[in-house]
DNA sequence: TATGTATCGATAGTCAAGTATCGATTTATT
DNA sequence: AATAAATCGATACTTGACTATCGATACATA
């Protein structure tokens, strides 16, 4: 199903509101429910109606008149959009806290997301295994990156080291990278950075509630 | 120095920027620079410098030709305005992985946040100390989030009990909710919930490298 | 002292996202 | 069969963020 339209380059808000509808959906079909109105999606989420069908239209799926969208149809549009429709694999680098509760994330199979593989610098910690995945020394990162063609690289090192492991992660043929980091990384064109920055999502809030 | 400017509304993206430019300006602080210069400043972080300047601008700070900002300006003022110029006290709900990930985090010390009390419905957890500070039962949470007047909560429990948590620190007065849970928060106005979903994140990633 | 240069600051312009309105379509009802 | 109601889809409008340009300012150098 890679029939990827070239409709439109679809917004990049649209893409961030997808998995929203894409949870109310399942959510719908999971109780029997066969079509979706754009007034109900609206109301459950908090947005304007106008919006919610504008941005459904993007996914190429059309709804009728006096009923709404297809389910079936909607998720899986909506999946197909943001790639969520078949499993892709993921190399985790950093496995402190916050890599290890990612490792322990339940949620990421339902977003077609696997860590197939963890690493770590600290050798105390190469050898545990978390949720079924070993931790293995850093060392290994290249070889194994490549050998498994993982396109998808999770960083959630210490700000210092993130920079490097970047690097290592783009040479071993990664096209993204997750950077939990509060770090700007500097990669070549063409490989993806999306910043998971809690500071920024935290500033918004004091800020707001100041 | 609650001068709180009603200069203009501060932009929300502007805002989301700031902890990059306060990021770097601590940085060149660290380093003994007195002034940065917005041509700096962008080339570092991947921006635009008369974006740089827009953005320095609306926190009140005045830049001087030639010269570029005071560093030392700039970081107080940066800091006041996204509120991280005094600690404020939180409280964590779901001493999960990831909440105890969070929990551990020492990044937030700079950001002017604390983590004041943590909670958890499951009494295994109760009782456990992570970084200092120790897991309560739920039940605890009205009484002792109103008493210490904690008007900040970072909710990490399961999607199914968010809400439900939602309310009840609601009810004994915290005015922000930083949402870990991908659930769509109702929330009387005058509460401000910002949402931080991993999902949204991994959906622009994952299309862009589709 | 005069000139050059780096930098800020303000204005105007462009573009994209979101909003509002209204006509078109399909099903239900009488 | 006709009418009503609900919903989609398309068009125009508004808003706001970012971009481009240019003049103003202050320091450095000759």
């Amino acid at each position: 199903m890679d029939e990827n339209d070239d409709r439109l380059p679809i917004p990049l808000p649209t893409i961030r509101r997808y998995p929203m509808y894409l949870r109310a959906v399942r959510a719908k079909m999971a109780r029997g429910e066969a079509s979706v109105s754009s007034a109900v999606l609206a109301a459950e989420l908090g947005l304007d109606p106008v919006l919610v069908r504008k941005d459904l239209a993007m996914s190429g799926v059309s709804g009728r008149p006096r009923i709404g969208w297809s389910a079936a149809a909607l998720e899986a549009a909506l999946a197909a959009a943001i790639g969520w429709d078949d499993t892709s694999q993921a190399a985790l680098v950093g496995a402190g806290s916050l890599g290890r509760a990612l490792m322990g994330y339940e949620g990421f199979r339902e977003q077609g997301l696997q860590i197939a593989v963890a690493f770590d610098a600290d050798p105390a910690l190469a050898g545990l295994q978390v949720n079924g995945v070993r931790i293995r020394p850093a060392e290994e990162l290249p070889k194994l990156v490549r050998r498994l063609a993982i396109k998808l690289g999770i960083l959630t090192v210490p700000a210092p080291a993130a920079q490097m492991c970047a690097d290592a992660l783009v040479a071993a043929g990664v096209r993204g990278i997750w950077n939990f980091a509060p770090v700007q990384l500097a990669v070549p064109t063409g490989v993806v950075v999306q910043n998971m920055d809690l500071a920024q999502s935290l500033a918004v809030l004091s800020h707001a509630i100041r």
